[in-house]
DNA sequence: GGGAATCTTGACGGATCCTTAACGCCGGTG
DNA sequence: CACCGGCGTTAAGGATCCGTCAAGATTCCC
């Protein structure tokens, strides 16, 4: 889901927006002043920023251009102020929206999606590259030197689960019950062909993978 | 330089942003009623719109929902009401700002530079090529070989769909849901008739589709 | 109201995918 | 050295999904 970073030094606001926001399905970190928010941010770039002015340590607008130097996420920012001048200065600095207190809970949920709807560039990286082949998880794509690679629904389910987890073994349960679901744990059939499958449309030397690792009586893992 | 529709039916306020708008460097036209405001925008696409909900002929959201089928313009809705789920249905609509009157035309200006500045993301290559067919987003238009294709609203929202997301894979309930409604994710049929009828529109060898790929299981995929 | 364009619905052959079973290989073990 | 369990490989059968067509139903526009 999407991260959500709120800045604010009222605990009761900022506890307010987490339940909110996170029973709509946001991911939420807060931060009190404007150093933590900065590190936060810095730490686990966050899709979108809700910004309060009016913070102890530094001037929101501070804040915002400092984190404009480096992210393009959009920022809404929240204050008490009425006047003009103040939306015009935070939105010229880089704030794409501005929101006076005291302000509705819906109407904020509502400017949020607004925004996220122009910028749908939270995405991951989302492509994991080995020396052989590349995989597009967004797209949900692979490709072999360069040429498109079909892969059938099951294929891209296993390969995929493996690829978000580099290096880590996977056990053979973790996969049927992925895939399959919990219901199908003791066939461990389905996994010899699928494996095989993948690796004579992936790997170079079937007999020698280099990527689509078995680890015997256990699971596989996936080597970047 | 940026055009601007300004649709309101209050003469004293068009003339007002009509000027200031112009002072500032944007290129300006003005609708008086939503049927004019749509023509408008279709006849010479805005890169912007600023939208008054008041209108005398039809329901102000009701202008936004149709633009939005065909224009990702950035929509700043202007209106006298102050009530939350005024805003969060404007919003919802498609808006990209709500601001509401009186205000005053220093915020407005920010606000338009706010939007303006995450626009050019949006800006549309507008028109999207193959070896074979030519889409214009922004005219709603298909040409193959030079020649203008008709094609049918249904039709078009899929095309529309898939080009926009080049080599993405979109699922059939993707599809279904965004053309059709969300009450219709199980209504795989449709797709396969419409997908045939696109790709005998389009493609040269519709047995073997160059550019509109079927995921057996999943969905379909557009290949530039 | 009438005609044309568009959308829905159903049915069929063919392609794709999943399941299942069989066999060979390898390493460990008695 | 024979046995055994786990893995890789392959191929055939069946289930599912897709492309295609055409005929009704609906909508739209004159």
């Amino acid at each position: 889901m999407t991260g959500v970073l709120v800045v604010d030094d009222d605990q009761h606001l900022l506890k307010a927006l987490r339940i909110t926001l996170q029973a709509h399905g946001y991911t939420v970190e807060t931060a009190a002043d404007g150093e933590a928010a900065l590190i936060a941010a810095s730490r686990n770039p966050p899709g979108l920023v809700v910004l309060d002015l009016g913070l102890p340590d530094m001037d929101g607008a501070a804040v915002l251009r400092e984190l404009r130097r480096w992210s393009s996420a959009p920022v809404l920012v929240l204050s008490a102020r009425h006047g003009s001048s103040d939306k015009v200065d935070a939105l010229d600095a880089g704030a794409d929206d501005y929101i006076t207190k005291p302000f509705g809970l819906e109407e904020l949920l509502a400017r949020l999606r607004a925004l996220l709807r122009r910028a749908p560039e939270t995405a991951e990286p989302s492509t994991v590259d080995t020396a052989e082949f590349s995989v597009d998880l967004g797209r949900r794509m692979v490709t072999r030197n360069g040429e498109p690679v079909r892969l059938t629904p099951t294929e891209w389910s296993i390969l995929e689960l493996l690829v978000r987890n580099p290096g880590k073994l996977i056990t053979q349960q973790q996969i049927l019950a992925t895939v399959w679901g919990p219901a199908y744990e003791k066939e461990a059939n389905y996994l010899r062909v699928y494996m095989a499958q993948l690796r004579r449309k992936l790997e170079a030397d079937t007999g020698n993978p280099r990527h689509l690792l078995t680890e015997a009586g256990v699971g596989y893992r996936f080597r970047p």
